[in-house]
DNA sequence: GACAAAGACTACTATCATTAGCTTTAAAAG
DNA sequence: CTTTTAAAGCTAATGATAGTAGTCTTTGTC
């Protein structure tokens, strides 16, 4: 094989991540990702498809991390579910905080096509387990998703600076949290 | 005056919102913007300050009208702050699937500035008014929050065609909001 | 009828993404 | 050790975009 790569496409997508956390989306552009890799950017589409088939790799890839941050506090979680998806929400928030840019850009369509849907589906079923626990299979992917709503709305108006008066914000999300699932649990102890 | 102006900066801004209505942030450009007006697109750089100063106009629009929603929304609510709280979330998320592009524009920042926060503020008091009835008022700023932040995700999750698996998502959206208030009130009714 | 100025236009710059086609290079073949 | 070759990078160009500078047009006023 002549000519050694300068540049894999793993490395691109990794870069490509690290410029977008560092100088946020606005600020990417195919020439200043092909120059912080000591490379042009026609030289790029050698390994990539486009910009959008590039960013939709770093957003697989951020889900990627969101989801084993998730499994990294589950393991650590104790055993009632409630606690299990505090303790989730949480690890939630701190990933978003930690990788703004990036989990802004996975979660804002804004023209890119996010990753294949089966492999969320696979991500997000073990969590629909542990919200059954608590509201019973058949309210469970309801109740997951006002969880994932409030969870990522939260986090999004943190992200972009909507909630500016004031107040303890980590517990004020971990009280809303703690309510919406008390709210469930109360349901399903009383029926509807 | 010599020379009539063709638009003014109200109309800019009107068919601004109207042109990203149509056809998405992605589709919108001051060329094209100029072309549905007439005009060519350096005239409209006399009207407005530049593209992100547009699309600041074009947010402060959108939260008006939504604010707008709110206000009809609950003048036929009934007494009990949890309904109108209800009510208020089936308006807000209706708002946002009849103006979908300018609702997600006006709520993820992407380099575009926001409305100034006092304007936010006059806004956003009355509702946490309510919010007090439920969870008296040392709780209500973070219990307010909590929903914002449950409606908005929500609402985010659908528009990114994130909620993908089924089921009769208005449904899922009003016995979250619903369970998320339980909460609030179970609190409020047996301390911390 | 001449003029002043508001307002729109053309022409230009700079930045992007992306494509086409040429050049370089190092490994493999002789 | 030279020649071949194909992968990989590069330059140059295209077309879209935001924005600026300076010119031309229109029309109310004198």
């Amino acid at each position: 094989m002549p000519y050694p790569s300068q540049v894999d496409r793993e490395e691109i997508v990794r870069q490509a991540r690290a410029l977008i956390e560092r100088e946020g989306e606005a600020a990417f552009s195919m020439s200043a990702l092909a120059t912080s890799l000591g490379v042009k950017a026609p030289s790029l589409y050698r390994y990539v498809d486009g910009r959008d088939n590039l960013l939709q790799a770093v957003n697989l890839e951020t889900l990627r991390r969101l989801f084993a941050a998730f499994d990294e506090a589950l393991t650590d979680a104790p055993e009632e579910p409630a606690a299990r998806l505090v303790a989730l929400a949480h690890a939630y928030r701190a990933f978003a905080h930690a990788n703004p840019c990036s989990y802004e850009l996975a979660f804002t369509s804004s023209g890119v096509r996010r990753p294949d849907e089966e492999i969320l589906l696979q991500m997000v079923l073990p969590l629909q387990e542990i919200m059954a626990g608590i509201t019973g299979k058949p309210l469970s992917l309801a109740a997951l998703r006002g969880l994932l709503a409030l969870i990522h709305g939260f986090v999004m108006l943190e992200l972009n600076e909507q909630l500016q008066r004031g107040g303890d914000l980590r517990s004020d999300f971990g009280q809303s949290v703690a309510a919406y699932l008390r709210g469930w649990q109360k349901r399903s102890r009383e029926g509807p």
